[in-house]
DNA sequence: GATGAATGAGTGTTCATTCAT
DNA sequence: TATGAATGAACACTCATTCAT
C-alpha cells in the first residue's frame, strides 16, 4: 500500500534531514505520490512525524524488553544491551536516529508522543542498568563503581551507538566496547 | 555592536532549534533589530551560520591547541582533553552543540565552512587520541589497547558531552569518566 | 433513500453557511455517506445546489399559485400573501432563505436555474401586487397610492420575512404587518 | 498607500462575494499588490475582514449618532433615520451590506468584532425607535400602536435598504417609505 | 448503489530576501 | 547604519472531483 511507501518516505527524511527540514513535497516524491494522500493517511505532516516515531520507540521498546533475562553474571546483561544496540543501528538506523534525536522545535505533540515515549526508555534503560549494577557490586562480580554515574556513562555512550555514524559499528569496535566495560566493571 | 546582538541571538536559535527551525525574524525579534540589518551584516542566513560555526570551531580549535603539552604522562594528556570537554561545554554550549551537530541539509556552503572545519577537528582528535595511546602503550604506561577502536570509543564520548545534557556535567561525572579511561588503559 | 439525506443535508448548509462555505465532505459527513455517493446522484456540488433551488422556487411558486384567488377585498389578498409567506418562512426556513440569497459567485449554473427563477418569482409578486393595488385603487377600496413604489415596498418587507429571523415570526408581528398595510392602503 | 488599496479591494469583494467566496488572491491582484503584502499589514485574511467590518461599523454608529435630535416631532426623528440610511447606502454601499451580512461561518473572530458591533447597532437602534414610538404616542402625535412591533417592522425596513438593490432607491421609493410611515402613525 | 484510495488545482500563509529611503 | 514596505518562491494543507472495485 501507498500508506507504506510515505512512512518510508519520511522517516528517512526525518531522520537525514530533520523535521523542519523535510518538507511534504519531498516526502510525497519520494513516495512516489501526490501531497493530498499524506492528508489522506495522516492528518497531517506532525501526525506522520509522531506516527513514525511510535513506530520506532515501539520497535525500541520491544527489542529492550526481548534482551535475555536469565542470563547469570550481570555483566553479561550488559554486553547483551550494549551489543543489542549496535544491532538495531544496523537494522533500523533511521528509526533509531530518531529515538535519540531532541524535539522538533515545531512540532505540534499534544499526546505528547515524543515526551512520554522518550522518558519512558530513558527511565527503563535507567532502572535496567542500575539494578544489573547493583546487582554485580553486591556480588562481588564487578568492583565497587559509582552506580548512578557509571550508568550515565553507559547511556552516553549507548546514545552515541543510536546516532549511528556508520564507521562505527564495525566487529572491532563492538569487541572494544564491550571489553572497554568489561575491564572497567571488573 | 547591533551586529553582536545578531551573532547572539543567531547562535541561541541555531543551537537549540536547528538551522531549519530558526526563521530570521526569529533572530531579528531576539536581537532588538530588524530583518534588513541582518542583511547589512551579512550575505543571508547561510552566511550567519557559518559565520557562527567558523568562531565556534575556532573557539574550539583554539582550546585544544592550548592543552598543556608538557605532562609526563601519557594519560594526563587524556585526562586533561575530557575535562576541557566538560569545559567547554559549561562555558559555550550553544557553540558546542553546534560544533557536534550535523550539517544543515538546506544550508548552502560553497566555501565548506562545515566540512573543513568538522574534518579537520576530527582528524585532529584522533590523531591527538592516537598519539597519546601509542605512547602510553610503547612506554608501558598503558596496557595493550586497540588504539584505533579505543581512540574511537573516547571521541563517542566526547561527542557525548559536547551534545551537553546538562544533568551529566557534574563534578561526579566528570571524575567517574575520568576514572573509567583511568582504569581502562593502565 | 440515501438521496434525500444528501439534499436534505445540503439544503441546511447551504442556507446556514452559505454555497462556498459549505463542503462536499460537511454534506457527505451529515447526511452519512461518503462523498463519492455526492457524485453519483449528482454531477456535482453545483447541481446539488440548482437541485435545491428548483425544489425551493417550485414549492415556493406553488404556494404562491395557491393563493385564493377568489377573494372579494384586494387587501385581502395582500394580507394573505403576507401571511403566507410568515407560513412559509416557519414551514421551509432553509428553503425559503435560499430564495432570497444571492446568486453565489462560484456557482456555475449554465441553465439558469438560479436567475430563471429568481426573475419568474420577481415578476410574478410584481404583476400581484400591482394588479391588486390597482383593483384597489380602481374600486375605490384603496386610497390613492404610488403603485410601483408600494409594491416594491412590500416586496422588501416580504424578502425581509423571508430571511427569517425567528423572533420576528411571532403572531403580534403578523399581526402587526397586516394592519400597518391595512392601514396605509384603505 | 498601498494598504489602502487593499482594504478597497477587500471590501468590495467581502461585500459582492462573501467571506468565503473571496481569495486573498483576488484580493491581492485587485489591489496590485502582492499577496504576502496582505500579511504584512494584516495578520490574515480574518483581520483583513474584522478591520473592514469594524471601520463599517464604525462609520454606520457615526452617522446614526449625527442624526438630528433637536426634531420637535417624533415622526421627524423616524423620517430622518429612514433617509439617512437610504443616504448611507448610497454612500457606503459596499459597507453597509457588510454591516447586515450574516457573519462568515469560516471567520475566527477571537475578539468579537461581528458580534459585539452587530448587537451594539441593533439595541441602539431598537431603543430609539422604541423611545420614538412612545413618546409620540404619549404625545398623541401618533396613534396607539403596539410598539415593539413597530420598532421591529421597521428595522425589517432599514434591513431591506441596506442591503441596497440599487432600483429601489430612487427618490420615489424614498417619498413612498417615508410616506407610508407618516400615514401609519399619525 | 456505494466506497477506499487517489489527485489537479488551488488556498491561506510563511520565509528569506530586496528595494527605496 | 538602519528601516518600512514589498516580493518570489515555497509551504502545509484543502477541496471538488475521479478511479477502480
Amino acid at each position: 500500500m501507498k500508506k507504506n511507501n510515505i512512512i518510508e518516505a519520511a522517516t528517512y527524511f526525518f531522520a537525514t534531514q530533520g523535521f523542519d527540514g523535510t518538507t511534504t513535497k519531498a516526502i510525497s516524491d519520494q513516495a512516489g505520490v501526490t501531497e493530498p494522500l499524506l492528508y489522506y493517511h495522516f492528518t497531517g505532516k506532525d501526525e506522520i512525524y509522531t506516527t513514525i516515531l511510535e513506530t520506532a520507540f515501539s520497535d525500541y521498546g520491544t527489542a529492550l524488553k526481548g534482551l535475555n533475562k536469565e542470563t547469570k553474571k550481570a555483566f553479561d546483561k550488559i554486553e547483551n544491551l550494549l551489543l543489542l544496540h549496535f544491532d538495531l543501528v544496523k537494522k533500523f538506523p533511521h528509526e533509531m536516529s530518531l529515538v535519540v534525536s531532541p524535539k522538533p522545535s515545531k512540532l505540534n505533540d499534544p499526546e505528547n508522543v515524543y515526551d512520554k515515549n522518550n522518558k519512558k526508555h530513558r527511565k527503563w534503560l535507567k532502572s535496567y542498568l542500575t539494578r544489573c549494577l547493583k546487582k554485580g557490586v553486591a556480588a562481588r562480580e564487578f568492583k565497587k563503581v559509582p552506580v548512578k554515574e557509571t550508568a550515565n556513562l553507559i547511556m552516553m555512550v549507548i546514545s552515541a551507538i543510536l546516532q549511528k555514524k556508520d564507521y562505527q559499528n564495525t566487529q572491532a569496535m563492538r569487541q572494544a566496547t564491550v571489553d572497554f566495560w568489561r575491564k572497567n566493571l571488573s
